[in-house]
DNA sequence: ATGTTC
């Protein structure tokens, strides 16, 4: 395949057959993955021929191969010109995305009790495949229901939480439109027992630092401040989600044929937004990110108890976000305000200063951006900034470079936990072949991630955080 | 990512 470097971070597919935009890659070519081994580049030009789509095919500097869309990809449709929702272009785990607390506490007063608080972390984050949750109700699935509908506002009235959990979170913790009737019965039985509950695969938990402020006044804006404690939660939507999007692409593969829509991959399964398929979806996807808000809401909230009980600390939200969905928004295009439906897989929303969805406090500086790194690596916070041309659209992390088996191979669970704990990482794992399958060594690079999406304009770096310890899914 | 196989 042809990849031109058009400038430093931004690398450009030239359109041919069936691609209807080009594609765009953010990064540079030392971040793009081996093609002998991963195919995210076809995909990024295989998306370019979705019916409908506007702009380019974009990925970001953490692209890797996915399911249909590489993972890292951002796509946009023009709803009105029958463009198309895809749910390769969202992921099974749809809502996947991540929660950021700030205790207010400092690194050196939680020293004497981390060990302890580890535990309780430990103790409180139920995880690991199909095991427990933090929820326990009375009428499940006459609550699950609400859930669907509300997202994390149904928690709070409820009485878990607080309200700032609701304005610090995208869409105030529930997306409007959520259809619960276009939920299967078998997605709703999958995500009954999950409610408040990590996962597994790269999803954690982990006790922060501040180390390093790029942006003095967006970092105060956000709450957080050099020294400071924080509590990073990477986790999504589980069975229920999955379940949904198994669901919807087995309907749309049917469905297909008969809007006359061809696709290069079986995997980008696809139906016009406008049509009852591809509202079904959009309404039974809103109501899974409605259970992925309320997921990581409810692990929060268990994490702000544990400190209350060991640290004598409060917790506050300094933001949480998706990145993985599609979102009805309105962007210019061509010079014309559009109704799009932006699809970002393994990429997070980023917007803007000044922004109409962002709350008050967060209009002068725009959005937070929450990038988990690996284990025993820095993560980031950042910050949408105007411009860039992806429909305000960032990276999502480090980005995979090895396969989970390759991984493994390389090391071992117990290895991999002694090197961390010899660097003062407290490492509390669900399953040794876990840990050993999320090694460092198996992504990319996430600092340069994170250079590579400011290089390109996408965001501005604000903040560094360094694991203290981690409650691995 | 996922009751890692419909």
């Amino acid at each position: 395949m042809h990849v031109e470097e058009e400038s430093p971070y931004r690398l450009r597919i030239e359109r041919r057959e069936g691609m209807r935009v080009p594609g765009i890659v953010f990064a540079s070519r030392a971040l793009i993955p081996e093609p002998a081994q991963d195919k995210s580049l076809t995909q990024v030009a295989a998306v370019a021929t979705l019916p409908g789509i506007v702009g380019a095919s974009y990925a970001m500097p953490d692209v890797h191969w996915g399911y249909g869309f590489p993972i890292g990809g951002v796509a946009a449709t023009d709803v009105a010109e029958g463009g198309v929702v895809s749910p390769g272009g969202v992921g099974f785990d749809i809502s996947c995305g991540v929660r950021l607390l700030a205790a207010d506490v400092d690194r050196a007063r939680i020293a004497p009790v981390i060990d302890t608080l580890m535990d309780r972390l430990d103790e409180s984050t139920p995880r690991g495949l199909g095991r427990g949750a933090v929820w326990h109700v009375r009428d499940p699935e006459k609550e699950l229901r609400a859930v669907l509908r509300d997202g994390a506002g149904y928690l709070v009235d409820r009485g878990y939480g607080v309200q700032r959990d609701l304005d610090r979170c995208e869409d105030r913790g529930g997306v409007a439109d959520a259809a619960p009737e276009h939920v299967s019965s078998r997605a709703i039985e999958r995500g009954r027992d999950q409610l408040g509950s990590l996962g597994s695969g790269n999803h954690f938990l982990e006790v922060q630092a501040v180390d390093e402020i790029y942006d003095e006044s967006a970092a105060a804006a956000f709450g957080l401040r050099m020294g400071q404690v924080c509590v990073m939660i990477h986790c999504g939507s589980r069975g229920l989600g999955h379940q949904v999007c198994t669901d919807h692409v087995r309907t749309m593969e049917k469905a297909m044929r008969r809007y006359g829509i061809q696709v290069p991959d079986r995997q980008l399964a696809c139906v016009p937004v406008e049509s009852p398929e591809g509202e079904a979806y959009m309404g039974a996807m809103a109501a899974a990110a409605n259970y992925g808000r309320a997921n990581r809401h409810l692990l929060g909230n268990a994490v702000r108890h544990a400190f209350e009980s060991v640290v004598g600390a409060g917790v506050d939200l300094v933001y949480d976000i998706s990145h993985n969905l599609a979102k009805l928004e309105n962007h210019e295009v061509d010079g014309s305000r559009r109704s799009l439906c932006v699809h970002r897989k393994g990429a997070t929303r980023a917007l803007p200063p000044g922004h109409a969805e962002l709350p008050d406090d967060l209009d002068p500086v725009g959005q937070p951006v929450l990038i988990p790194g690996t284990m025993g690596t820095s993560s980031y916070v950042l910050a949408g900034v105007p411009g860039g041309d992806a429909f305000f659209s960032t990276c999502h992390g480090a980005g995979r470079a090895q396969s989970r088996h390759q991984a493994a191979r390389g090391t071992s669970g117990r290895l991999l936990r002694d090197q961390l704990q010899d660097r003062g990482i407290r490492v509390r794992g669900a399953s040794w072949r876990g840990l050993a399958e999320e090694t460092p060594t198996a992504y990319k690079d996430v600092s340069e991630v994170v250079a590579a999406s400011e290089g390109a304009g996408l965001c501005r770096t604000v903040a560094r955080l360094v694991p203290l310890g981690v409650v691995k899914g």
